[in-house]
DNA sequence: TTATGATTAAAACGAACGTATGAATCATAA
DNA sequence: TTATGATTCATACGTTCGTTTTAATCATAA
C-alpha cells in the first residue's frame, strides 16, 4: 500500500482500459499494456493476478460508481415522485444520461471507458459477459420495474425490448465514434470532441424517448 | 474448379462464419476453424491466402447480396414515387428491414451472419474496419440522400446521427440474442428463436421510426 | 495410360502469447 | 542500522498462434 503501487496499478489500469478499447480484450497483449503503462512485463500477474482479473478490475473500477450513481438518481426521482410513476423521460435520462455524462468526467474514465464499455456489450468473451450480467443485474430490474410503472398501458415484453433497443443505440453511439466515419464523413467532422458530447446527450436522449413512445407494432 | 475444391471452400467459410460469431476475430484460431470444417489446416492459407483475406471473403459473400438488394429495393421505391421523395418508413424498411429479413433465410447466413455484422460493426479491428467502410460507403450514401430528401425540415446532421442511432440499436438487438438475456430474463424465453425474428422485424421498425421521427432536441 | 495441374495432407517454422520464478531493489519499522 | 515484507526486474517456461514447406493424392486431358 505504498506510493509506488498505487502508481504501478494506477497506470496499469489505464493502459488496459485504453488498450482493451482499442483493440479488444483478446487483440491486446499483456507486453502491449505494461509497455504503455511503463512498467514490468510481470506487475500485471502480481497485482492482478490474471488479464481476465485485470480485465474485470479496469471494468469494476468505473461500474461501482456508475451504478450506484445510476440507484441514487433512480431513489431521488422515486422519492420526488411521492409514490407516483417517474416519467419516463426522467428514467431514460437517469439511465443513460448518467452514463453519458461519465464520459465528461476524465476522473471516471471518460470517453474512453464509455467506448470500452459499448464495444463490450456486443463483443462478450465468455467471462466478461458473466462479469457484466452479474454487476449489471441488479440495477437493470430496478429500472425495468420503473419502466412498467411509468407506462403501464404499455405490454412488459414491448418494454424490455425497447429498453435493449435504446441500450443498442446508446452503446453504438458511444463505441462508434470511429465508426460512425462509415455513416458520415464530413457532416460531423466541424465539431470538436467536447462540443461533440455535449450536442450528443439531447440528440440521443430525443432518439431514444421517440422510440421508448413510438406506437406499438401490429403483428 | 473441382467438387471437393467448392466444398472445402463453403465448409470454411461457413465454419469461420459461425465461430467469428461466437468467438470475434482475434478469439478464433484458423485450427477451430478447419476443426469444425474438417479440413487441413493448411486449406485455408491455400484458398484465401490469410486469415485475414478469410474473413473478408467471409463478409463479401453475404454483403455483396445485401447491399445490392438494399440498392434494388430502394430504385424501386424511387421509381415508384416518380420524383417525390420516398416515405421514411419505406427507406427505412428498405434499409433495415432487408437486413433484419436476411436472418430468416439461412442460404444467406441467417441469425449468423446478421449477428457476426451486428458485433463487428463495434469491435472492428482497422482492417475490417476499412473493408466495411469501402463495401458500405456507396450504399450508405444512397440511403442518406434518400432521407435528406425524405425529411427536408430535419437538418442533415441530425439525420446523419439518427440514422447511427438506428444502426447502433439494429446491431445490437440482432448480435445480442445471448446479451439480451443480460436484459431480461422471462419475458421473452418463451418465444421460440423464428417466432422472435418474426416479432423482432415490427418491433424494431416501430421503435427506429419512432426515433427517426421523434422531436428535434433543445440545445 | 500416362502426364499435368489442382488439391490435400503431415509436419515444422519462428514469433508471440500468458504466466511463473528467483534474485534485486525498495520503503518502512524496530 | 538492520531486518522484513512489498515491489520491481530480467528471464525463462510451455503453449498456441498464423504461416510455410514438401510430399502425397486426386481429377482430368492427351
Amino acid at each position: 500500500m505504498e506510493v509506488r503501487t498505487v502508481d504501478t496499478r494506477q497506470r496499469i489500469l489505464d493502459a488496459g482500459e485504453r488498450l482493451f478499447m482499442a483493440h479488444g480484450y483478446e487483440g491486446t497483449s499483456m507486453r502491449q499494456i505494461t509497455g504503455e503503462a511503463g512498467v514490468n512485463l510481470a506487475a500485471v500477474n502480481y497485482h492482478f493476478g490474471s488479464k481476465e482479473s485485470l480485465m474485470q478490475e479496469v471494468f469494476r473500477r468505473r461500474l461501482d460508481w456508475l451504478n450506484e450513481e445510476r440507484m441514487r438518481v433512480l431513489d431521488e426521482l422515486e422519492a420526488e415522485a411521492d409514490g407516483q410513476p417517474v416519467k419516463p423521460s426522467a428514467i431514460v435520462d437517469a439511465f443513460f444520461g448518467t452514463l453519458l455524462r461519465m464520459a465528461g468526467d476524465e476522473n471516471r474514465g471518460g470517453m474512453t471507458f464509455l467506448r470500452l464499455l459499448g464495444r463490450t456489450l456486443t463483443e462478450p468473451s465468455e467471462f466478461i459477459r458473466a462479469f457484466l450480467a452479474h454487476e449489471y443485474q441488479v440495477v437493470m430490474d430496478r429500472y425495468k420495474e420503473a419502466l412498467f410503472r411509468a407506462l403501464p398501458e404499455v405490454p412488459k415484453a414491448e418494454i424490455v425490448w425497447r429498453f435493449h433497443f435504446m441500450l443498442g443505440a446508446t452503446s453504438y453511439a458511444i463505441a462508434g465514434t470511429d465508426a460512425l466515419r462509415l455513416v458520415t464523413d464530413w457532416q460531423i467532422e466541424a465539431e470538436d470532441s467536447t462540443d461533440r458530447l455535449d450536442r450528443l446527450v439531447p440528440r440521443l436522449m430525443s432518439f431514444l424517448l421517440g422510440g421508448l413512445r413510438a406506437p406499438l407494432p401490429q403483428f
